[in-house]
RNA sequence: CGGGGCGUAGCGCAGCCUGGUUAGCGCGCCUGCCUUGGGAGCAGGAGGCCGUAGGUUCGAAUCCUACCGCCCCGACCA
């Protein structure tokens, strides 16, 4: 392509509405351009890139036997009634009637579609197991938008449903997937985990999700040292602290302190003399409308979805202070679970404390010598609190270390939840009918751009992996008056394209200065400039985007040299 | 949805508080000269419903009201 004739209109000044790195460069370097909230168009650059994803996407899916359809994005309301999500998915379920005032959903996933067609046109297990995918549009209509193509309304997904006779065989499937999607991050170039998930709101038993690794992540992961356990925080299951003897202390009698304006754990802590880890956190949430205490060790966090997944709710969210007094007549720093009248679960540690502290449920007042199951007894005690790298890796012992990622695919075993809900059957060799059993496997393929360059860039812009790059070698022809140089830049470009590179050919008539720093914005990975050196001593000089490395080579040698840097990153 | 902020040229902003001639600046764009290895220089030029509607006033970008849009902080997710 010539620059001259493409349509790459970069600036130099970072729009205000760009909060992440990802987002600032996307639009500085010309890819994308913001239509409304949520949404964008991809110009020719953003284009491209994307379709390099998708082609890479698509070649695996293709490997692991998967094969391409093509669903509507616009879908009835009925089936979504039937599947019982019509109720279930919230606002974020953009919805809208015909003329005819049928209802109708934009698709934020697939599910209802592909079982109808599951049911419909898959008879016999002999047709199974099947895995169908598609490259489209999602729309959800997102709470916040933000961070351009990371947290879009409008996105570029491949979404694959695999059906299968049995469990068995649906972890078959699974698997297959999830050396599919290794293989997808792997060649794309980026540096990713896959690891232990939530399975969320699309429900199922099991997941994964695909991690790239970046400081500006949404997601904690924990990443054991020792052996290959990864997970998300979410999910990262801590096992509950072995019973100690607690025979050799002798339990106090519970008292009640004054603690006047001590509402902090830290300054509970200081003023009674006793370490944070010895006094009981007690938080109020609000789980299906109803109120719960959860009970924590002070010096840890409650982690919201494990606590979710303990009580069985489907939203928990921590109860607003403000409301705490109004609604309960609470006060809110001096709680605590001795004599408190509403749900309390704790967390396993909390369990393990002898003599420890809480509020008294009295403004300016704690109770000390408080003792689990004496003073009070949990509902229930689980696993309720936020892993730290103090932990323990629960495979294998071993360290642990945080790191921030973005999640940019998640593959689950669905079960038989939607072939249910839908009545979606094959009939067995006995000609029994039978529930297929389903997994789904999401790529948010315009979210790995972003991820992408969330991962790879520096002061001067993107630094694209070589499979993912719009463009693989770029031209800098720095002198159009002169003919010699214009004959090499052309001659280059003729030649890289005839030999299957992706070549941009900077034709424009800028400075050098100007070609420079666009070369960089965009992160093409080589950089080929004719020109001064040129003119004198018939030389070249290849750059690599990346390391910077430069050489200087006899105009003859280019080509091969190029073949040889791109062919290895491609391989 | 709750809380905060912003809408003035393609982009980034000033002007508004304290109303008053022709609404400014930088970047970008067009023309010419000049320059050519890291976003040059000079000269000339085009480009505005000051988000929309209503109100106050002799007079509104500026004050008031409503609406719309966008951004940021929280719950959601690929």
């Amino acid at each position: 392509m010539r620059y001259s004739q493409l349509l790459l209109p970069t600036t130099k000044e970072t729009p205000a509405e760009a909060e992440v790195i990802s987002h600032q460069l996307l639009l500085r370097g010309g890819f994308i351009r913001k239509l409304t909230s949520g949404m964008y168009t991809y110009l020719p650059l953003g284009f491209l890139v994307l379709q390099k994803v998708t082609e890479i996407v698509r070649q695996e899916m293709n490997r692991a036997g998967a094969q391409e359809i093509l669903m509507p994005m616009v879908q009835p309301g009925d089936l979504w009634q039937e599947s019982g999500r019509w109720q279930k998915y919230g606002p974020e379920l953009l919805r809208f009637s015909d003329r005819h005032n049928r209802d109708y959903c934009l698709g934020p996933t697939h599910e209802e579609v592909i079982t109808d067609i599951a049911r419909m046109e898959l008879h016999s297990y002999r047709q199974l197991p099947i895995n169908l995918y598609q490259i489209q549009n999602k729309f959800r209509d997102e709470i916040r938008p933000r961070f351009g193509l990371m947290r879009g309304r409008e996105f570029v997904m491949k979404d694959a449903y695999s059906f299968d006779v049995d469990d068995q065989a649906a972890s078959i499937s699974y698997e297959t997937m999830r050396q599919a999607y290794h293989r997808i991050f792997q060649r794309c170039g980026l540096e990713f985990r896959a690891v232990e998930a939530d399975s969320g709101a699309i429900g199922g038993s099991f997941s994964h999700e695909f991690m790239v690794l970046a400081d500006t992540g949404e997601d904690t992961l924990v990443i054991c040292s020792g052996c290959d356990y990864a997970a998300n925080v979410e999910k990262a299951a801590i096992a509950p602290p072995p019973e100690e003897s607690q025979s050799g202390i002798a339990l106090a009698e519970l008292q009640q302190v004054e603690t006047p304006g001590m509402k902090k754990v830290n300054r509970v802590a200081e003023f009674l003399r006793v370490e944070a880890k010895e006094i009981i956190k007690t938080l109020l949430f609000e789980a299906d409308d109803q109120v719960v205490a959860v009970l924590v060790r002070g010096d840890r966090e409650v982690q919201g979805v494990k606590l979710k997944n303990l009580l069985g709710a489907s939203e928990v969210e921590p109860l607003a202070e403000e409301e705490v007094w109004p609604r309960l007549q609470l006060p809110v720093g001096y709680l605590g679970p001795v004599g408190l009248d509403m749900r309390v679960v704790a967390d396993y540690e909390v369990m393990g404390l002898v003599n420890a502290v809480c509020g008294a449920n009295a403004k300016g007042a704690h109770l000390t010598g408080v003792n689990p199951g004496r003073d009070f007894q949990p509902e229930l005690v689980g696993d309720l609190r936020q892993i730290t790298p103090e932990d323990r890796c629960p495979l294998c012992g071993g360290n642990l270390t945080l790191t921030e990622g973005i999640e940019a695919g998640h593959i689950f075993k669905l079960g038989t939840g939607y072939s249910e809900a839908m009545n979606a059957t094959y009939q067995d060799q006995e000609g029994v009918g039978q529930y297929f059993v389903m997994g789904c496997y999401g790529i948010g393929v315009s979210r790995v751009v972003a991820a992408a360059i969330e991962q790879n860039h520096d002061q001067n812009g993107i630094i694209f992996p070589v499979p993912m790059a719009p463009f693989q070698v770029i031209i800098l022809n720095l002198n159009l008056k002169n003919e010699e140089t214009c004959k090499a830049a052309e001659g280059l470009y003729q030649e890289l394209r005839a030999l299957g590179y992706d070549v941009l050919y900077d034709d424009r008539d800028e400075r050098p200065g100007s070609k420079f720093k666009d070369a960089d914005l965009i992160g093409i990975p080589l950089r080929v400039t004719i020109g001064k050196t040129y003119e004198k001593s018939g030389e070249v000089e290849l750059r690599q985007r990346r390391s910077g490395e430069t050489v200087s080579l006899p105009y003859a040698e280019t080509v091969a040299y190029v073949d040889d840097l791109l062919s290895k990153a491609l391989s």
